[in-house]
DNA sequence: CAGTGGTCTAGACCACTTA
DNA sequence: AAGTGGTCTAGACCACTGA
């Protein structure tokens, strides 16, 4: 660890600490819902003082890759509904009620991956993407009809896996059965037309205005693990974006 | 400043200090643009050390309240157009270009503020309000049916001010002629219909998808200040959301 | 009780800016 | 050369957790 030399490419102590901590936990040196190494430990093996490590902590909890928990330890974040309520889903009632909608599986197939999906995805023609249409539901009232694409192998069995493990919050799925931890995502929203298959899905006439969310999730710092296309009623819900 | 009590309403040293330099900017003791006293002699001030000052700056140089500049001192934030772009302003090209809009004024009116407006911006009935509406351009083509209602006691003058003086970006003029900072903005995103006079505005067909987007801009952390409405055509652009 | 993270301090040295 | 923020260290004390 060398903190001496001005040169261009120099880097702070904390941000070196931080990169080889999210080396191990992209890695999957350790898991989510792992305890890590107290700080003083961390000090010692990196040969820095436990400061600069509680420095490099502190950003990895900035940026939830890490949840600290006083008297007991520092974890590696892990999925829970919280964060997907809060940070992964932003359509809000209008009333501002927030809750997580009920899935209902149309369709799921797998198949050689589009245009599209390759280059949202990152793949190379010829791969094979395992893909799945559902419509979920706000107080028993479909709102949300998605499209979603996920690289076969990433996700090896997740074509055949039976109907009822497939949970309502799927990256769930993806880190516990998976290992892959969806930690950022980019969404592209445009207004669209409901087509025939919109219409059916969620209720509303041929040609009604929908919002259509465009998500590329993406694991620990870069990799794009899946594309999710949702249409939207939003009658009666709304996107929430805050700006700080 | 008091540290030792553990009671239930007990708040860190850093907190404490970081309220008080909030308070201060919020009440325009320092204005936009202005160097903050050096950390020592804040911490003289405070009576604290200058790593309980530095702790507090550094969080407000993260909510992007002041600016910090190696070998010249912090400052309060000002509105830039980098800012303005990235931070405000999220509809971006599909080709992934981003650009400032240019404006066209369609008309500005003041009177009493309606039900939606005093529930947006806080207001009591018989309050003034400044209706602004305008016609928002990228690359010549309109894209943006602005609709924009602020309280006419923030802004005294606004109203009659010369069509010259607006600039483009609305929150510069806010800041620089008001003292009045946008810092947070809270969007509600939906997908609606062109009615008549967007069609007129944005050269769509009547009943095309726009997108609406609904902003409440909020000053030093809470009063809101602006209410605008802004319907835009995506069908070459869209909003883009980043999800960290 | 020992171990954890949370806070606060003090002091050293560095890089950047301005004069 | 003097002043600023940026980094790194060391040590003290606190609050919280679980055995």
């Amino acid at each position: 660890m060398s903190s001496g030399e001005a040169g261009p490419d120099f880097r702070p102590l904390y941000a070196q600490v931080q990169d080889l901590l999210i080396e191990r936990l992209a890695s999957g040196h350790w898991r989510a819902g792992d305890l890590l190494p107290a700080e003083p430990r961390l000090a010692e093996e990196f040969g820095v003082s436990q400061g600069t490590v509680r420095k490099a902590l502190d950003r990895l909890a900035d940026r939830n890759l890490v949840v600290r928990r006083q008297g007991k330890g520092t974890y590696v974040a892990s999925y829970t509904p919280e964060r997907a309520l809060f940070h992964f889903f932003h359509l809000v009632g209008d009333d501002g009620g927030r809750e997580l909608p009920a899935s209902r599986l149309v369709s799921r197939r797998c198949g050689r991956a589009g245009r599209a999906e390759q280059q949202r995805l990152g793949l190379a023609s010829g791969d094979q993407v395992v893909r799945i249409v559902r419509v979920r539901s706000l107080h028993a009232c479909p709102v949300l009809s998605e499209r979603i694409a996920v690289p076969r192998d990433l996700f090896p069995g997740l074509d055949t896996l039976p109907e009822a493990g497939l949970p309502n919050t799927l990256y769930a799925l993806y880190e516990t059965a998976y290992g892959i931890s969806v930690m950022h995502a980019e969404e592209r929203l445009k207004a669209v037309s409901a087509d025939a298959e919109d219409a059916a899905h969620l209720g509303v006439a041929e040609g009604a205005p929908l919002l259509e969310v465009d998500r590329v999730a993406l694991s620990h710092e870069q990799r794009a693990v899946e594309w999710r296309v949702s249409r939207c009623d939003t009658r009666r819900h709304h996107y929430l974006s805050l700006l700080d």
